[in-house]
This record gives structure tokens, C-alpha cells and sequence, in this order.
DNA sequence: AATTGATTTAAACAGATTTTTAAAAAATAT
DNA sequence: ATATTTTTTAAAAATCTGTTTAAATCAATT
């Protein structure tokens, strides 16, 4: 009996525990999360808690490894992508993000308050560190500049630009709506819009290339 | 005697549990903070923490109004400058807050943190809301567009884009520092260097009309 | 129907955390 | 110097929070 019990996913009180630790851990963090918050809006006795995930500490380990992974997920597929050009990886590097932070607003704030309370802990243990630097893409990278002639001084600062344009308005969404008075679907479009848009901008920048 | 005890500024108990306070509440937020914390680093018995502000919550409302006003602080004054162009108001702004981020680099978390958790509540009690909507720099705005002859479809993208590059950096600043080995300083050179290079990436954005 | 094991519940526990109290110490005024 | 007020302290009280316990319920198996 004990052998089936996550084979298939299922409505159980532990799915239905994790999916609201989930929810209130992602939206306000581990601190301000209570377990009797949990258990209260899961509709379940908070020693269930314990009985399935042995401690809060242990839920939010969880939950917190899944949004880290959630947030780079099929990054490196993309980027060592050899049938798409180096402007294409962009535009779906972006596209990719912005569908996925439509789905999850509130993984934006997560993450980095994770990384601001765990210096660099956990982020290296999620082994995407190093992956990164010797990507396919990379080598477009220097190819596009080669053939295009142009010099980057610091393309950090091109780095920084794209997943500022891409991420920010996520976090800034509660401010953006408040002061706009748009709702979320509003803002949605608005962000969709963006698929194209920020692709623009930033070979806009490379060529000017002001650095 | 009680009259005169907040006139000057001194380096009284008061004052050392609000700067404690302020530093540890703004980094690790209200629930993650714990009054003993506060004590123990201000080397104060933490009674006194009730005797002063008499309650933990008070003494975190105090740190959040000053927060969110050093955060918006002055923008009113370089909106409504009469002696400055459009253009001179964006890079100014930029300016300003790029030195004020690089003085308080933990601000933007705790801002956008606040704001999440605090949907519209304290936003609109600190009464910038509606006075930024009829600025002078709005007028200089519509002025600029039609002397350069350029239509904007959706100007929330340019408000937005000129809030992602200034501030998000800082807000992703442990992870940029993580990933690129960068020091504090270094960082901040990037930031200097970014002063320019925004207003220049704005309006070079403005001039395309990609809206 | 009885047995077994898994799940759920109410209650209590233990430790942490915020707040209060009452007395001592220090500073100030008379 | 004495009295008064302000500040500080140690301790306790009150509350909150994560976890455990032991019994009850439920589901499946024999």
C-alpha cells in the first residue's frame, strides 16, 4: 500500500497541503507563513502537516527547490539550441519567461528574496552554475559580434538589460496596477506585448553600442 | 524635558534600536525579525524596545513610512522643475535614484516586498499617489512628442522599462554578484557607468517608436 | 466480522517570542 | 542633599508556533 501512494498525482490531503504551502510560502515566504495558516486554509488538522512532510522546514525545502527549478527550467536546452540562431534564442529565451511568469507572478519576489537570504547556498547546489558558461549560445554570441563588427565593452550590462525588461514588471506588478488601475488581464497583454518588444530593444542596444 | 528629546538627533537608545531596526527589518522583513535580534544587536535589554515604541509592529510601521519615502523621495520636486528639459528630468531621476539604491541597496526588495503584501493600503496614504499625474514633466512630455513628431501607442512600456533598468539590478544584485564574482564595488561601478547609458537606451527607445 | 495498517483528530507539549511588571539604577531638578 | 523623574534591568506573564501524542476513524484484507 505504501508503495503506490505517489505513483499517481493525486487530490490527497498531501497534494492538497503542498499545493497551499506552495501558494502562501511563494506569496509571503517561510517567516511569515505559519503552519496553522497552512493547515487552516488547506481544510486539513495541522498534524498532518508533520505526518506528511515531517516539518515546516522540510515543506518549504521542497517547495522551495521546485520554484528554483521552475525558475530556470529548460534554460540550457534553449540555450544550446544548434537550430536556432543566436537573435532567436533571445526571442524565445523571452517569450519562454514572460509565459511562464504570466503563469507564476509571484516567483519573481520568491527567488530573489531566496538568493538574498541564501547568499549563493542553495543556487549552486542546483548545478546550473557552471552549465551555463560553456553554452552553445555563447559561441553564437561572439560569432554575431565578429560578423557584425561590433565591440562590447561590458555586455553585462546587456545581460542585466534583458532579464531587468523581462523580469522586473512581474515584481513591479502590485505597484503597476495600482497606479495604472489595470487589471490582470490588462497587465497580461501588456506583457505579452513585450515578447516582441524587448527582443527589439536589446538588438537596438548591441547596435548601438553604447557600452 | 520630554518636549526637547527628539529635537536633536543623538546617538540615544532610541535612536540605536531604530537603526538596528531599520537595517534588519528592511533586510530580512517584519516576520523573520525578532525583537530579541534587535536587542541583542543594539546591545540593549530588550525591554526597552517596548519602552520606547511600545510595540514590535509600531516600531516596524516607523521603518516602513520612512522606507517607502526615502524610496519616492523628492521625485515630486524634480517632476515639477521648471528650469529643467524632458530629457535633462529622465536623467536626473535615473541619477538620483542610482545613488540613493547604491546607499540603500536593500530598498527595492523591501518596497516591492511591502507593496506585495499591503495591496494598495499604505501606498495611497503616503499621498504621492494622484499628485504625479499632473507634473509639469507630463506637460514637457506631450510638448516633446509633438516637436519630434512621434506617436506612443502605450507609454506604460517606456514608464516601465525606465523603473526595470534602474532599479531591478539592485533588487537581483546578490545573484548578479554570485554569478559574476563581482564585489560590492565593482557592482556599484557598473551602476555609475549606468547612468548614462539608460537615459541613452530610453530614448533611443522613444525614437524608434516600437510601441 | 475481525484484523491490520493508514489516516485523521483533539489535545497537549515544549520552546520561542512579544509584552508586561516591578524594582533598581541613573539622571535631573528642587 | 533630597526628591523627582527618566532610564534600565531581570524576571515573569502572556501569547504564539511548531511538533508530538494517543486515541479515534476509515479502508482494505483476510
Amino acid at each position: 500500500m505504501i508503495e503506490n501512494v505517489n505513483i499517481l498525482p493525486n487530490t490527497s490531503t498531501e497534494e492538497k497541503i503542498k499545493e497551499t504551502a506552495r501558494r502562501m510560502f511563494t506569496k509571503k515566504g517561510y517567516a511569515a507563513t505559519k503552519t496553522r495558516d497552512i493547515a487552516d486554509e488547506s481544510g486539513i488538522n495541522i498534524a498532518l502537516l508533520n505526518y506528511y512532510f515531517r516539518s515546516k522546514e522540510n515543506l518549504y525545502e521542497l517547495i522551495m527547490i521546485e520554484n528554483m527549478q521552475l525558475f530556470i527550467h529548460s534554460i540550457i536546452e534553449i540555450l544550446n539550441n544548434k537550430n536556432t540562431t543566436f537573435r532567436e534564442k533571445i526571442e524565445i529565451l523571452i517569450s519562454h519567461y514572460i509565459d511562464m511568469l504570466i503563469k507564476n507572478p509571484d516567483l519573481p519576489m520568491f527567488v530573489f528574496n531566496e538568493i538574498n537570504a541564501n547568499p549563493q547556498n542553495l543556487i549552486e547546489k542546483l548545478g546550473v552554475n557552471k552549465q551555463i558558461l560553456n553554452t552553445y549560445m555563447l559561441q553564437q554570441w561572439q560569432e554575431y559580434l565578429n560578423e557584425n563588427k561590433i565591440i562590447i565593452v561590458n555586455p553585462m550590462h546587456l545581460f542585466m538589460n534583458t532579464i531587468s525588461l523581462t523580469i522586473f514588471p512581474f515584481a513591479a506588478s502590485p505597484m503597476i496596477k495600482n497606479r495604472t488601475g489595470f487589471s490582470t488581464e490588462k497587465f497580461n497583454d501588456l506583457m505579452q506585448e513585450r515578447k516582441k518588444l524587448i527582443p527589439e530593444w536589446i538588438f537596438m542596444m548591441i547596435k548601438s553600442q553604447n557600452f
